[in-house]
RNA sequence: GCGCCCGUAGCUCAGCUGGAUAGAGCAUCGGACUUCUAAUCCGAGGGUCGCAGGUUCGACUCCUGCCGGGCGCACCA
């Protein structure tokens, strides 16, 4: 944890300029070298200051450090020729302060978070396109909590979609299944993977003869209207579904808090409510002309830039900046229910849902869920945050720039500033995988031969299942395992096995920035090898091993070593000589150092939202590790102090490598 | 047409609010297991950072314009 520090060098230096030059210093930051042999901590403001004090960098650098007083913690301050400010940190209690968890993580002041991730439609198997929203989704929620931000966590339901309907229809024209047969199937079956086929069906079936969508029309119906049996068919289906992708992410150690039914925000009049609030304000309003007379519509915010049209403009273009909150048949469109789920989210819809207990999660925690029927009155307070990230891939972008407009249009600012789209690139499969599933390649010289990649579709059933993923995972971990570890009980080895799946996939989904469109390849998700989830775990286990064979060979606990380092010859950890980029080896201090900055790399994670930042920090830190672990030996050095330091330093790099690893959902095995 | 994203080594990708010599994994080639377990480590080769301007003491990073690719812009969600 370094960022104590930073504040600390930082205070001092602004404080310095202030007395030396009499001016408010310009903002800067407190940055790390590129190299240990440079210093632990640089500041390059001396460059900032060159113009506006007409003075060269270094001479600047230099009358600052000479302002500067000591610095708790500093070793030594150093002004570089080309006008660096370069400091040294107090080796040996720097580790001592940190190993002993006299340091704790900066925490910054901040109100309650709403994170809402996965809303997975209830009608198939999730694939990993919901995987990748999932493993981002729940890091984010994870990095919340590092930072002892009140984090709440919702999962949208749409139970009341057209998919769902789909999946009715498919169920009562294709199959011929009555509501009982229904639930027989789900009571006896892989039910998801069951409407994943079915879902595929479907929407062939649709292809075959256009009228029957009109099928599809009348179920929707009755599911949104109630009390009929569709609607009843379609609550089995979905609350089916919802359990399995809950198992699904539960295998993931992907938990929530909140369950948000759709048909609630319609049941409890949500929305109408909304609508009130909305046509009041003139946030919407009915157009009487061109293409879409008789709408309630909403105006879209061009960019700033965007000129007004002149004013013989087509009205058909007029109508394009416009968007359909409710149809000319009256029936409302989910941006319209997306609003009013925003509202509420920030308690600004002066309603509230009901709620039931909807069960335990593996994780130990209560999982409620929205509901119209009578309220738990112990149910926790939901919603009411003062800032939302929805996470959403990038192509709903427009819709969720409505929800910040509408927000804004209604006088709440503040709010529409902390609306927050988490935005990523989707997952689509390469031509091989594709091709592994079944998938018929398109014609040579086609446009869809020519792509990279092939779009991963529910629709088409085309996709790669997490469980399956999942399943192919734990098995090759399982081998692996056996192999290294033929005395584990098989209990203990299915853990391990799905430990090392687990941490194989959630690495795999954080290691690309979010930006960034994933053609997942299977070949290349099964690696154990390299820059991957499985690494990272070994790393740890191997300090693990270290820490069980002191036990074992010397009757030496972490907790003794901890405890004993005061007093000890330091050499082993302070600077060997003057730092040179020469003798910039990796040694033990650097470890120690590079296993402390997790503090600042998480701030950097909340600032850009891109995990890839902390997936690439973890796996910096094990390979380090790794590097050292090959270089120096802890059991065999013979020089006591020595090896006391080297664990010690150990010591903390599991700690933190361990807290990396469960920011990411990555769990650590006994065994590797 | 408009908006957003992407373009860095053979392939897949990092590169933090501008800062010190452009990095990693995979692949290729060559080394290291009686050792704290080799799911590891060491070494080698491999780069006009898409192109062209601009801002700056300093640009892979910021701005502008091009080129190439992806995704959006429905009375679907």
């Amino acid at each position: 944890m370094i960022v104590d520090v930073q504040r600390r060098v930082h205070d001092a230096i602004a404080d310095a300029i202030g007395r030396q030059f009499g001016i408010a210093p310009p903002p800067f930051a407190v940055e790390v070298p590129p190299s240990r042999a440079m210093g632990d901590l640089a500041v390059t403001v001396a460059f900032q200051l060159a113009r506006t004090l007409r003075k060269a960098p270094r001479a600047i650098a230099q009358d600052v450090a000479a302002a500067v007083g000591r610095i708790p913690g500093i070793a030594r301050l150093v002004a570089t020729p080309n006008g660096y400010l370069n400091l040294y940190l107090e080796r040996p209690s720097f580790l001592i302060e940190r190993v002993r968890g006299q340091v704790q993580p900066h925490t910054p002041a901040a109100g309650k978070t709403i994170v809402e991730h996965t809303a997975i439609n209830p009608n198939k198997a999730a694939h990993i396109g919901h995987l990748r929203n999932a493993a981002l989704g729940d890091t984010l929620v994870r990095v919340m909590q590092f930072r002892r931000t009140p984090v709440e966590t919702q999962n949208y339901i749409d139970d009341t979609g057209v998919q769902v309907a789909d999946v009715i229809v498919g169920f009562r024209e294709l199959e011929r299944r009555t509501l009982d047969e229904v639930r027989q199937i789900a009571d006896t079956t892989r039910f998801d993977y069951h409407c994943w086929d079915l879902y595929s069906h479907v929407t062939e079936w649709y292809e075959g003869d256009r009228s029957r969508l009109a099928i599809r029309e009348a179920a929707l119906h009755d599911l949104e209207r109630g009390g009929n049996e569709t609607a009843e068919m379609g609550a089995l289906i979905v609350d089916r579904i919802v359990r399995a992708h809950l198992a699904t992410m539960a295998r993931l150690n992907i938990a929530y808090d909140l369950l948000t039914y759709e048909g609630d925000i319609l049941r409890l009049h949500f929305w109408t409510h909304a609508f009130d609030i909305l046509k009041a304000s003139g946030a919407v309003f009915r157009q009487t002309r061109g293409k879409l007379e008789g709408c309630w519509v909403m105006r879209i915010e061009e960019g700033a830039d965007a000129e007004p049209g002149p004013a013989d403009l087509d009205p058909v273009e007029e109508d394009s900046r416009e968007k359909v909150i409710v149809r000319s048949n009256g029936v409302v469109t989910y941006v319209g229910k997306d609003i009013a789920n925003q509202f509420w989210k920030f308690g600004l819809l002066g309603r509230d849902f009901r709620y039931r207990r909807f069960g335990t999660q593996a994780n130990g925690r209560p999982l409620w869920a929205t509901t119209s029927e009578d309220t738990d009155p112990s149910a926790p307070a939901f919603g009411r945050a003062s800032r939302i990230y929805n996470v959403i891939d990038s192509r709903q972008m427009y819709l969720q720039a409505l929800l910040s407009q509408a927000l804004r249009t209604l006088g709440h600012p503040h709010e529409a500033e902390n609306s927050i789209h988490f935005s990523y690139e989707m997952v689509a499969l390469s031509h091989a995988t594709a091709r592994e599933l079944g998938y018929q390649p398109a014609a040579e010289g086609s446009d869809a031969a020519k792509k990279p990649f092939v779009e991963v579709s529910g629709r088409k059933g085309l996709g790669v299942k997490i469980d399956d993923l999942l399943d192919v995972l734990t098995q090759k971990a399982a081998v692996e395992v056996s192999k290294r570890n033929p005395e584990l009980l098989p209990e203990e080895r299915r853990l391990v096995a799905s430990q090392i799946a687990v941490a194989a996939i959630r690495y795999f989904m954080l290691k690309f920035s979010r930006g960034k469109l994933i053609v997942f390849d299977m070949e290349e998700a099964l690696s154990f090898e390299g820059e991957t989830g499985p690494y990272l775990q070994y790393a740890v286990v191997r300090a693990n091993n270290i820490f069980h064979k002191l036990n074992e060979r010397e009757g030496l606990s972490e907790a003794d070593v901890i405890r004993t380092l005061d007093g000890l010859a330091a050499d082993e950890i302070l600077a060997r000589g003057e730092p040179t980029p020469a003798n910039d080896a990796i040694d033990l201090w650097a470890v120690v150092f590079e296993a402390a900055r997790l503090d600042d790399v998480v701030e950097q994670v909340v600032r850009s939202l891109e995990f890839s930042v902390l997936a690439k920090y973890a796996f910096g830190l094990a390979q380090m590790f790794n590097t050292f672990y090959h270089r120096y030996s802890i059991l065999n050095e013979e020089q006591p102090d020595r090896k006391r330091w080297r664990a010690a330093g150990v010591a903390y790099y599991r700690a933190q490598l361990t807290r990396a690893l469960d920011l990411m959902g990555i769990e650590v095995p006994t065994r590797m």
